[in-house]
DNA sequence: CTGAAAGCGCTTACAG
DNA sequence: CTGAAAGCGCTTACAG
């Protein structure tokens, strides 16, 4: 491969020379520029990113960290980030974590040993505090993706407490007053938001939420059957709606309703949040809060962008509207 | 940031030392190593991989472009590589091409700026033949994924004759034989192959397929509906069956049968490949053949450090096979 | 307008 | 068993 010392060599100039030609960072005699020029294509010359990095101390890159690449939600966020980031020249470096807090910290690690020039997290269920901490120490710029947390760092994430405000007015508006949210893990930030605007919501309403209702802790579909399926039976006490708050607790959901013969609508009403894909095509219709995930991404970018160009801005925190696809599955 | 020299004076040792004691590559007595780890401690030193890259000419990272990261079965075949990526202590560096031919070379150039140790591609549907050729001269491990290519190199995609073999088998044992392949776009390989695997085992059945039965070239899902709408409506010359080769093209035709009133099953069989996600929770329930995208990404990783271990190792191509789901939309 | 040279932070022959 | 030093391929003050 040959290095900026062959290019120099042949066009019989300096390495500054080429380095200021290619960067375009001081005048060069538009002569000399063209016999660098022709140096470059006739030695198929490309400039090492790595050695480059080294001197700039800029990488031109970014880290993104997801807690859970196999969900829907964050691969249309993982798009976002990858469309923005290309829109401004960087490379991506993407890694799962798999909602396990040691592979969040190696990820991280690496990442920081790479040099990124930024970090995008959305973390892990069990996160430690000491992740973003040490980000912090590094002074290397950092963004919340979806999962938030109550700190003094640049975050985007969705308005969860609007959306779950919308989805119980809609159901009690509809007469249902035994709603069972099925929440998940309440360490995952979104999800506890999601929990508190439900018992927010129905309190507002005037309506008892009784502990048999709620759902939480569940991080699997099956999991979540198991736990669903018993508490279907009971017509009196049991609900005459479910609230899923992840596309894998709605399935889980889903799941023991079918089971169990009841009919969505009808005998039980249905809603979730992310959803399923083109569930317009399909029957039952579920209402769904559709998360803007890949604007998610996108926007993370935005302010990471925006930390980088000016380090001592406010932290800002973002919060997206969801769309709410009302169909039949709450009629 | 500490650096290797802070280290080795702390520890008053050479830098070469400290880097042996790190990198465990040559006997260093107990005690030294001992007074490097703590200075290593003490300073909070993590090696900077950029540089230890330059000088290793190796920089432990892949790089993987794909071609839509909107699908799904992109989404599961970008999880897979990184998993195994991580599993390999290898950082990933991910691109999306989107199709464009111009991106996708310009995120493989980003790419070789980088050093990465080697490519996994999923080329773009009008991918230029000199982009490998160009990867090849660098002399870059490269594999290509899912969309495979008639060269000498490294490949692992699924086995789309046998696949679409057995769905036209399950079809003409029902009786169909108008059967309408919806095949997008024939630049891709893999698209390719299914629709000349239909054609064969068409004829393997004595079928003709006439013109109007194979819809080709559309490469959105409302392009889809639009071809395939004005084809249903004839009961004598119509299909009776319709068969999709990917979750787009089949979210298309789908809304086109339920926008004509077919009843599927009953008026119009329905089988595609890819599909839908929890498609055992939904109605129509869809036979659908499931690629395992995921194992597709580790499979690609795994030829990629088969490659980087054994330069000269001959070529590999794997083609796994793909499982199908018969379900009530093909009785 | 251009060049010689230092230096980014490592690894690795070479020498003892 | 350990160290001094070269060098990976760039960028960027410094000097003229």
């Amino acid at each position: 491969m040959a290095t900026i010392v062959d290019v120099a060599s042949l066009a019989g100039v300096s390495t500054s020379t080429v380095s200021h030609v290619l960067n375009e960072t001081r005048h060069v005699e538009p002569e000399t520029k063209a016999r660098v020029m022709s140096a470059v294509q006739a030695t198929g010359y490309r400039r090492d990113a790595l050695a480059r990095s080294m001197r700039r101390a800029r990488t031109d890159s970014i880290g993104l960290v997801v807690s859970d690449a196999g969900e829907p939600a964050f691969a249309d966020m993982v798009h976002g980030v990858e469309e923005a980031a290309a829109q401004h020249g960087l490379s991506l470096l993407l890694a799962n974590s798999a909602e396990d807090p040691a592979r969040e910290r190696a990820a991280v690690e690496a990442l920081l040993d790479r040099r990124v020039d930024g970090l995008i997290i959305a973390r892990a269920a069990g996160s430690r505090a000491g992740l973003l901490e040490r980000i912090r120490n590094e002074k290397k710029p950092l963004v919340l993706l979806d999962r938030l947390a109550d700190l003094d760092v640049d975050q985007v994430g969705v308005n969860n407490q609007s959306a779950m405000a919308a989805l119980v007015d809609h159901l009690t508006d509809r007469g249902h007053e035994r709603i069972m949210l099925v929440s998940g893990d309440l360490r995952v930030s979104s999800l506890r938001e999601r929990h508190d605007g439900f018992r927010t919501a129905m309190q507002k309403r005037g309506l008892e939420v009784p502990a048999s209702l709620l759902c939480e802790g569940t991080v699997t579909a099956a999991a979540t059957f198991d736990r669903v399926r018993p508490l279907l039976g009971d017509s009196a006490a049991g609900p005459t709606a479910i609230l899923a708050c992840s596309t894998l607790l709605a399935a889980g959901a889903l799941r023991a309703v079918q089971h169990e013969g009841l009919q969505v609508p009808g005998t039980m009403a249905f809603a979730t949040f992310d959803g399923f894909t083109y569930s317009d095509l399909f029957q039952p219709q579920i209402t769904t809060v559709r998360q803007p995930a890949f604007q998610l991404g996108e926007s993370a970018v935005g302010l990471l962008m925006r930390r980088l160009e000016t380090p001592s801005a406010p932290t800002k925190i973002l919060r997206l509207e969801s769309e709410i696809e009302f169909r039949r599955s709450t009629d």
